[in-house]
DNA sequence: TAGTGTGAATGGATTCACAGCC
DNA sequence: GGCTGTGAATCCATTCACACTA
């Protein structure tokens, strides 16, 4: 009944998009500089039919009989995914994950960059972290204004789970449109702000499911 | 053609099961005693029915008219999720994130038990982490002995990406059955273990697809 | 009345298979 | 011969709707 004009892309597919892109990455740098759908199926344990369904959705990359341009698609998938370009990202909460994620070089490469870091011990603002020596950490209570001054859109959320809604909500009232939350709770977000949760023991429970199937090996 | 005799549970709805319990122990200490699919749901952005199919895919938990037993289906689902039990995992590199997850308190909460630390620096080797007194840094070296000697089907990789890969595979040749990976690669493990990978910088940049359709705020 | 469990219907995503291009 | 792009077919997951129970 209502389109909302882009061609249904399945969610899927644009994870899978990233672990295309996370490859061609790693390979850019050897010698071939073409890769055919096949390769970079196995590559990921995909099938080559998936890949080419993926990439199809957003447009026509390929050479038939040759494969895609393994530059040409770096490229691609990083307009695509928005990568090429900055962006100015919050970080809320200096416990030991908080703290590792604030010194994790990995964002900065795909161009995630760090600009304020809050918390809410009053021991803790006004230093600076060793790893981002530019920033002094904040307050939660300046949240809403920095998150405004700096533009910033996405914020990654390391803070106990008891606070995490109530900072989730703040960052959306502040503008925020993509919170990255690792607090084990399901955040309320409102439908045009994006949630995305990790959950790190949540993970090692799935583990733990497939495990139960099968005998141990010792 | 090969029935393997399971009956045939969907991968979501196990995801799901983990957020279930996870929302059940956090409101267990309250005053309610049951929960209906339907509330369940909602906590969570589910509808009523998903809840309720996805749980009588391993039983008949609730009850007509009334709901669930809390305290019951927690019980249940901790022994379906096979968090009833203690589970040794081993923790594989030391640099910041490694460091987080080894004081990382919801791990143990959950059953899982860090009982090995390994990183391939010698002068980390020998060292207690602050938060796990009680065993000391190995070299990675040690790993097959050790996953042997304390019965572990579990680890944690934090490695560098240009290691993941290898001790990946020492992992499983020494009978690790489940891998939970934080290196920005795609590992290829043999069939009958289970690997799952958690890309942090991968994670934003899903964030930042979305964000692409819609304007800014400010 | 309130709420589960479940077959049937729907909706999505993956795979197949092939026309067309290099 | 090798490989892409894509409709058609298949497979899987979610939602619907209702018989049934407390």
């Amino acid at each position: 009944m209502k389109d909302t004009g882009s061609e249904s892309i399945p969610e899927p597919a644009v994870k899978r998009l990233s672990l295309y892109l996370r490859h061609l990455e790693r390979i850019r740098s050897g010698s071939a500089k073409t890769i055919s759908s096949r390769e970079l199926g196995e590559a990921l344990g995909l099938t080559d039919a998936q890949v080419r369904k993926d990439l199809a959705y957003f447009g026509q990359f390929g050479q038939p009989g040759i494969g895609y341009q393994i530059e040409d698609l770096v490229g691609q998938l990083r307009r695509i995914l928005g990568t090429d370009r900055v962006w100015n990202v919050a970080l809320i909460g200096l416990g030991n994950l908080g703290r590792a994620l604030a010194a994790y070089k990995g964002f900065l490469k795909k161009g995630f960059q760090i600009v304020a870091v809050f918390d809410a011990d009053e021991s803790k603002v006004g230093r600076a972290l060793p790893e981002l020596e530019s920033i002094k950490v904040q307050h939660i209570r300046d949240l809403a204004r920095t998150v405004v001054a700096k533009r910033i859109r996405l914020a990654i959320l390391a803070v106990p789970a008891e606070m995490a809604q109530e900072v989730a909500t703040q960052c959306t009232d502040a503008g925020v449109q993509g919170i990255l939350n690792f607090a084990p709770v399901s955040l309320a977000v409102p439908s045009d702000v994006t949630e995305s949760s990790v959950d790190l023991a949540v993970q090692l429970e799935q583990l733990a499911f497939r495990l139960l199937g099968s005998p141990p090996k010792f």
